[in-house]
DNA sequence: CCATCTTTGTGCACGCGTTCACAAAGACAT
DNA sequence: ATGTCTTTGTGAACGCGTGCACAAAGATGG
């Protein structure tokens, strides 16, 4: 799903499947709410379909956890929350520094949920000299020359890489160097990292390419069956060459992917 | 995964795992930057490598697709550029809208990668009267009221969601109810969707969360011997960072002793 | 204290995805 | 043509994740 290694060693040591670790954040968001709605007790059916998920597939989650419910009752929920809370790891604070301020970084660090749940913005970094000292979310943004002396001093272990592709593996290797292990990636470019570098990425382009294979999988699938066309009329263009158009060669950018502003 | 929705048969139509449809625009990214520099065929161990995956499984991946290898020698790139390109559907030209064009919003409006692969932003729209006019990445942004004309009008299918949490289940029934199918959700909420329309998340807060989890495993690896006492008073400022310390192979680490934060 | 009712925790089966390992297919040299 | 060498395509085994279905556990009421 996202490390961008293929590598799993992860979570060999005690239990805890991937998948049931990608549900807590999801587990916690609905209990968060629920508290603050002042709910005491929630069972695992209606926990569930807050969640989004199967409620077989949520108690099988939490038993890896332990027995952190009630039968008769279900569970706790201020407990719960807590339970999870430590062990994702939030009770701790996680200073995080955003490489590349651009559109996007900017909006990663004006993004409330960071601050709400123990990650603290440490520092911005900015390749752009223009940019040193200019304030962004209320944290001025500093050169890359900083970028070591940062890290090291407020002992930074998760990185945010919002650069465009052609820097991205260069800050990350700078990142990995300087002590980071845990580097979120914004940028479309696969990074390379050493061994227990924990890598996740998040790729706009991908995530509507997907998108856009189902679209076509079910127009296709109407246009199979009836011809009825449901609301739109034109949503087909095909206007594409077999083999010349979009693959020619350097028709847009170097790949065209560029999530924010970062001079190489 | 992504699908909003707990059933999903999905690719049950016409093979392709779901797995793999996930993968083609890695390869696809992989390829496009062989075509720019010319290179006329890449084995399958090459384009693993630079996807950053297992030849075997692009072997088997590409398999679904047909057989567009000749064996002893590799790929042609510029046919499997074409045949990917067609598969995901990208040779149609894709019109989507954005709602909510807070910071986030305006990053995805600014981000390249939506032109470069038959993506076209067809209109930006954020319920600000204020914002109405006002030209984002060459773009005017629209009143929300002009939502369902615009979706109607352009053929709308593809819906990208980047609104507050607490508008996101609104602005989601309003474009699927328009006619959209496909929706792209950057607000931190489970959205609800009738059958056949397909969601996808991109959340930072989770992606975090999963980080820090892995983050804590590496850094308390060795001293795992916490089994914190259940603490009956929930939501309480628990010990914090007991195991930074004990270590001597973990060369970094946050130097454990910052202040816990609780989520609010 | 016993009966009943609710809800958890989990054993089990199934299907998907990954990986290995190798035969088949074609290129290439002689 | 024939042999050798490279690389694909895939059968098969394995492991993980999911969901069903139910027994155990505890609450609740009489």
């Amino acid at each position: 799903m996202a490390t961008g290694r293929t590598h799993r060693p992860a979570t060999r040591s005690r239990g805890i499947p991937e998948a049931t670790v990608a549900r807590l954040p999801l587990y916690l968001r609905a209990l968060t709410a629920l508290s603050e709605r002042s709910v005491p007790t929630v069972s695992s059916e209606e926990l569930a379909a807050a969640a989004g998920v199967n409620s077989a597939k949520l108690r099988k989650d939490f038993s890896y956890l332990g027995s952190y419910g009630t039968r008769g009752v279900g569970y706790d929920v201020e407990y719960l929350v807590y339970q999870i809370s430590r062990e994702l790891g939030l009770t701790q604070d996680w200073p995080v520094v955003i490489v590349g301020i651009g559109n996007l970084g900017a909006a990663l660090a004006n993004y409330g949920g960071f601050a709400s749940r123990g990650f603290r913005v440490a520092a911005l970094i900015d390749a752009d000299p223009g940019m040193a000292g200019k304030p962004v979310a209320g944290i001025p943004v500093q050169h890359t020359d900083e970028l070591e002396k940062i890290i090291q001093d407020d002992g930074v272990s998760i990185g945010v890489i919002a650069t465009p592709a052609g820097a991205a593996q260069q800050v990350c290797d700078r990142l990995v160097a300087a002590g980071v292990t845990s580097i979120l990636n914004f940028a479309p470019t696969v990074l390379n990292v050493p061994e227990g570098v924990d890598v996740r990425k998040v790729d706009l382009s991908i995530e509507l390419q997907i998108l856009a294979f189902h679209e076509q999988r079910k127009a296709g699938e109407e246009a199979a069956a009836d011809a009825v066309a449901p609301p739109a009329v034109a949503r087909k263009q095909p206007h594409v060459g077999p083999s010349a158009d979009s693959t020619g060669s350097a028709d847009k950018g170097p790949d065209g992917d560029v999530p924010a502003v970062m001079p190489a």
